[in-house]
RNA sequence: GCCUCCUUAGCUCAGUGGUAGAGCAGCUCACUCGUAAUGAGCAGGUCGUGGGUUCAACUCCCAUGGGAGGCUCCA
């Protein structure tokens, strides 16, 4: 007999050779038939293992990240062998879960090209192979009968990730007539696998290099039940719908035009009043937060870019230098602001007793991204970087920290992202070498971040070699409506610069003292900002923030002149009122002006204009009753006041 | 950059080896209207660009521009 201890605590005896299934089941049917994979004395298992001797069990239900690891893995394995079935040689990379189903890399074979054709096909094939709820067989073996089984095969992907595993480690799972190189765990049988959808194609270097071959990677996800899949697909279409991209050029935000070149966007008029007025509220709360704000231009001597080293760095990927009719003398598309803000730290001696100096400028700046790489707004050639740099002494780093922090914190709560967390990312202990600035000074750095995002009540997790060479820095994470993630402010610590830059300070020893510079920003980039802003709020802004606030809509031309008169009052109190003119029915223009997601539709007919009101009507609730202009003009303000307290 | 797919009117999309269609938007006219689409008419495209195959190309082939999804979340 053994006996297993469950998480709360209790204890169950058993015979020998049970597996985690079957003590589900001992449990309850139920129990058994909610759970994907078990965690048995720490380690994660396949629910078909046996249990060896007295261990703790805990199952994983679908909600555990490891049911969903294992459900996905295994389906990941079911699309294999589909597709082995389909395309008979078909060559296997790796075929993984990810965080929203799973992908295998595959290679066709030579002159065979799998096309979005060719996807419902392997779904059936899926659908038809998991129906015969084959049982999911792990079995271990040496590595030479894992190279032979694969040679023989002609699978050259695994026999190249056999090579790098250690003997004795080495286990196989089939199921049906596949058998695949695996670490596991996976489901006790197919049967469990009843809603499948394979998504869609691309393209993925094998092993993530792009020197080696280019595999198909085929995407896809499955559920134990077609209504999970059913809402999975519906916030696809969801999130399809709030495409920043879309409802940008739906509501006259921004647009590309290829002759001005892919990846630089042009504001619409729209897009940036809007832009705008999130670069005067910024600047606003930085002037109250002791920001003093410059501007430097767009470009910059090519010695600049020496001495920050990004020359070096960046140089062959970024936008080519620019000569001048003056021989020998270059410039660059400046592709940072930090280098400039050393160089005006760097125009006046500065002592202790200034420091520190937030120096904060709204950059434009040029990175020549692959062209693979440009998405939207989000991923540009041209953008603007609320950027600013802290210069401070060593010993300022956790207050300055816990100011960014802060305004992080408030700016984010205004913009509507009340969910966020923060990534801290530190050095790799065991590789000093890799890093420029001293261990005292790196120590002093982390621990200031980790201590001011403590003392902020920051959600944060710690990632232990992920720092940039010149710092330690915290990264923000924000939720957005529908669940997504998206990374927004940064902040970043800076030994290299004030070096590079001969940066100094006088200290109250009258000695000379190299400042500490940490570059952040809050937006990460307006255009990035304005993008994420659009998705999370599917076009419907926040009211302070919205290019357009309220639109009259006249019942008939008859009371245009009333539109006009009622536009100017609130215009007058800076309201932004359109008046909607057309000679359209009211129903009509109800609709057109929803759609453009304007907060205010101010219905005017004969009632209102003898009355001297409004019929006040919000978009997305209907009808708010009817009122006189001041009175929903102090509405819109009390809103706005809500809002960001002004 | 690389892989797969897409590229037809301002937008969303049909379409066929015999030189183009719808809805919406736009314009004009009528209606002067009460809370999510009034009706009629008009106009709008050398089917992304450049080659090739063909009696004939929007359609097939090649190149090129642009767009979409993706390019280790590791056996």
């Amino acid at each position: 007999m053994i006996r297993i201890t469950f998480p709360d605590g209790s204890v169950r005896e058993y015979n020998q050779g049970i597996n985690s299934h079957e003590i589900a089941m001992s449990i309850s049917p139920g129990l058994a038939a909610d759970i994907y994979a078990a965690t048995v004395n720490g380690e994660l298992r396949d629910l078909s293992q046996p249990v060896e001797g007295n261990a703790t069990v805990r199952f994983h239900k679908w909600d555990d990240a490891e049911a969903k690891h294992a459900f996905w893995h295994s389906s990941a394995h079911l699309m294999a062998e589909a597709l082995e079935a389909l395309y008979p040689g078909i060559k296997f990379g790796i075929g993984p879960a990810i965080e929203n189903g799973f992908y295998y890399d595959v290679d066709p074979g030579e002159g065979r090209v799998i096309t979005d054709a060719d996807l419902p096909l392997i779904e059936e094939k899926m659908k038809e192979l998991a129906a015969r709820k084959s049982p999911i067989i792990r079995s271990e073996v040496s590595k030479k009968d894992a190279m032979d089984l694969f040679t023989a095969k002609g699978d050259e992907y695994k026999t190249e990730l056999i090579s790098d595993l250690e003997d004795g480690t080495i286990t196989l799972y089939r199921q049906g007539n596949f058998t695949d190189l695996c670490r596991g765990p996976h489901l006790p049988d197919t049967s469990s696998i009843k809603a499948i959808k394979v998504l869609s194609l691309a393209g993925a270097y094998w092993r993530g290099d792009e020197k080696r071959k280019m595999m198909t990677r085929i995407y896809g996800i499955t559920f134990p039940k077609q209504k999970m899949l059913d809402e999975y697909m519906a916030m696809l279409e969801e999130a399809r719908k709030r495409d920043h991209r879309r409802i940008g050029r739906e509501l006259e935000l921004f647009a590309f035009s290829p002759k001005v070149g892919m990846g630089l966007p042009l504001w619409l008029p729209k897009g940036a009043d809007m832009k705008q007025r999130l670069i005067d509220f910024m600047t606003k709360v930085l002037k109250e937060r002791g920001y003093t704000m410059v501007s430097t231009p767009h470009i910059g001597n090519v010695d600049l870019y020496k001495t920050s080293g990004h020359y070096e760095k960046y140089g062959a990927d970024s936008f080519r230098p620019i000569t001048t009719p003056q021989e020998g003398e270059v410039f660059m598309l400046k592709p940072m602001n930090c280098p400039h803000h050393c160089e005006i730290f760097n125009v006046t001696p500065h002592s202790y007793r200034e420091l520190p100096v937030r120096m904060a400028e709204f950059g434009t700046v040029y990175r020549y991204e692959q062209s693979g790489e440009l998405h939207g707004l989000t991923r540009v050639r041209s953008f603007t970087q609320d950027d600013a740099h802290h210069f401070c002494a060593p010993e300022q780093l956790k207050e300055e920290f816990k100011s960014i922090i802060d305004l992080v914190q408030y700016i984010f709560k205004i913009a509507g992202f009340n969910e966020f967390t923060a990534q801290i990312s530190l050095r790799d202990p065991n590789n000093h070498e890799k890093y420029i600035g001293t261990d005292e000074n790196w120590e002093k750095a982390e621990k200031a971040i980790i201590e001011a995002s403590g003392e902020k009540n920051l959600i944060t997790t710690i990632a232990v070699g992920e720092a940039a060479f010149y710092g330690p820095k915290l990264d923000f994470m924000v939720r957005d409506a529908i669940g997504r993630k998206w990374q927004l402010g940064t902040i970043q610590v800076d030994y290299n610069l004030p070096e590079r830059f001969g940066l100094e300070y006088t200290g109250s020893d009258n000695q000379k003292h190299q400042p500490v510079m940490i570059h952040r920003a809050i937006f990460g980039s307006m255009e990035r900002f304005v993008a994420v802003l659009i998705e999370n709020t599917a076009g419907r802004f926040p009211i302070w923030l919205t290019p357009d606030q309220a639109v009259i809509l006249p019942i008939s031309e008859k009371f245009n002149d009333y539109a006009k008169t009622v536009s100017n009052f609130l215009n007058n109190y800076d309201i932004r009122t359109l008046i909607d003119e057309r000679n359209e029915k009211i129903g009509k223009k109800i609709r057109d002006n929803e759609l453009k997601r304007i907060p205010y539709l101010l219905v005017i007919g004969e009632k209102e204009e003898l009355a001297g009101t409004v019929s006040v009507r919000k978009q997305g609730e209907g009808d708010r009753g009817v009122m006189k202009p001041e009175e929903f003009m102090s509405l819109v303000k009390e809103e706005i006041k809500k809002e960001i307290g002004i």
